[in-house]
DNA sequence: AAGTCGGGGGA
DNA sequence: TCCCCAGACTT
């Protein structure tokens, strides 16, 4: 087989039915850089309101650089991987400082900065300064070894390189980020990782040794995952009447800097959470318990039980760490992870 | 190479 | 439930 004839059917196929994305045709490296790190892990239709309000607010490098942090993960509230913006904004310092404010336009530069991988670099590589340079993600993994029928693992790191290699061997001089979009494009709408591939609508089936012996839904190879670690943990919602108490995260680490409910391990008796609250210096009124609830990380599982706590003043507590925060501000300043979603629409609410 | 880091949509 | 998403960084 020759990979090489995928290209300009594939090329064609994109340009004809390439999605309208906010992102896209911009002419703006800034915007593709910032598309390129929402888009880490993360589906385009999860991506669109936040990439819209993003550059609303901080409409290039320099304004990015010089951000105040717990606006920057205001921003980014909801969307997940929160050192992705952190690394964004140190890359931009660096930008601002080694390259006068303007993001370099070679693979190798770009490469270099904070929060750019090999995939990010080539995207931008390509997209924006039209460099001949492969930007392998998830996508490009399975088709690749779809249309060459490779049994492969493409977990493995060695197997991504040598996928590079491939599609730096077959990549158009003339239209290098068209090639790498439309390989993308083919793997989110066509090539899909879940449920039937439609390979009668694909404009490379033809050429593809999966779909001639018929085993599409048998590649791509990925080793399995190991089972994710389960932790009770017990929240509370403290409440005066007046304002919630909700604290900052440790700056390292899972939700790191992010705002959250007070919590702790283990699952604890309304005695044992009572006894909590008054080591804390508080002085509980009244106590609820609210039904448990479930998030689910990449690899932790937590299993929450919750107390909503009335105490006569939460300005009596020992504790420096907890903030006060009243149903009006609750939702504009600080960026309170969707973990503690099922409980944040207490903050909002009065106590009995 | 393996572990860490979020959240959600679809099968 | 499980999978995986336009991955990168740390250990």
């Amino acid at each position: 087989m020759v990979l090489e004839e995928i290209v300009r059917p594939l090329v064609k196929w994109y340009r004809d039915n390439k999605r309208i994305l906010p992102w896209r045709d911009k002419d703006n490296a800034y915007y593709t850089w910032v598309s390129e790190i929402m888009l880490q892990q993360t589906r385009v239709e999860a991506v669109k309101p936040y990439f819209q309000r993003f550059i609303t607010e901080l409409p290039d490098i320099q304004s990015l650089a010089e951000c105040p942090e717990e606006k920057l993960l205001k921003l980014w509230e909801g969307l997940g991987y929160y050192n992705r913006v952190r690394n964004m904004q140190e890359a931009a310092k660096t930008v601002k400082d080694e390259y006068n404010g303007r993001l370099p336009e070679d693979y190798q530069a770009l490469l270099s900065l904070k929060g750019i991988g090999s995939y990010t670099a080539g995207a931008i590589a390509s997209i924006a300064y039209g460099e001949k340079v492969p930007a392998v993600d998830g996508n490009v993994l399975r088709v690749i070894s779809r249309i060459t029928e490779s049994t492969e693992d493409i977990s493995r790191q060695s197997v991504r390189r040598k996928i590079e290699q491939q599609v730096s061997q077959i990549m158009p001089s003339d239209c290098p980020g068209d090639f790498n979009q439309a390989l993308m494009e083919l793997g989110a709408v066509i090539c899909v990782p879940n449920g039937q591939a439609k390979c009668a609508e694909c404009p490379i089936a033809f050429t593809c040794l999966a779909h001639r012996h018929d085993k599409a839904d048998m590649i791509p190879v990925k080793a399995p995952k190991k089972a994710r670690t389960q932790d009770n943990r017990t929240v509370f919602i403290i409440q005066d009447g007046e304002c919630t108490a909700i604290r900052k995260r440790p700056e390292k680490g899972l939700l790191a800097g992010l705002y959250e409910l007070p919590n702790i391990q283990g699952h604890l008796k309304s005695e044992d959470a009572l006894l909590y609250v008054k080591e804390l210096g508080l002085d509980p009124l009244y106590i609820e318990e609210l039904p448990p609830a479930k998030h689910i990380f990449s690899h932790i599982e937590w299993r929450m039980q919750a107390y909503r706590i009335k105490v006569s003043s939460l300005k009596t507590t020992q504790d420096k760490e907890l903030i006060f925060v009243s149903k009006e501000q609750s939702g504009k300043q600080y960026a309170i992870p969707s973990a503690f979603g099922a409980y944040a629409k207490y903050i909002k609410e009065e106590t009995r």
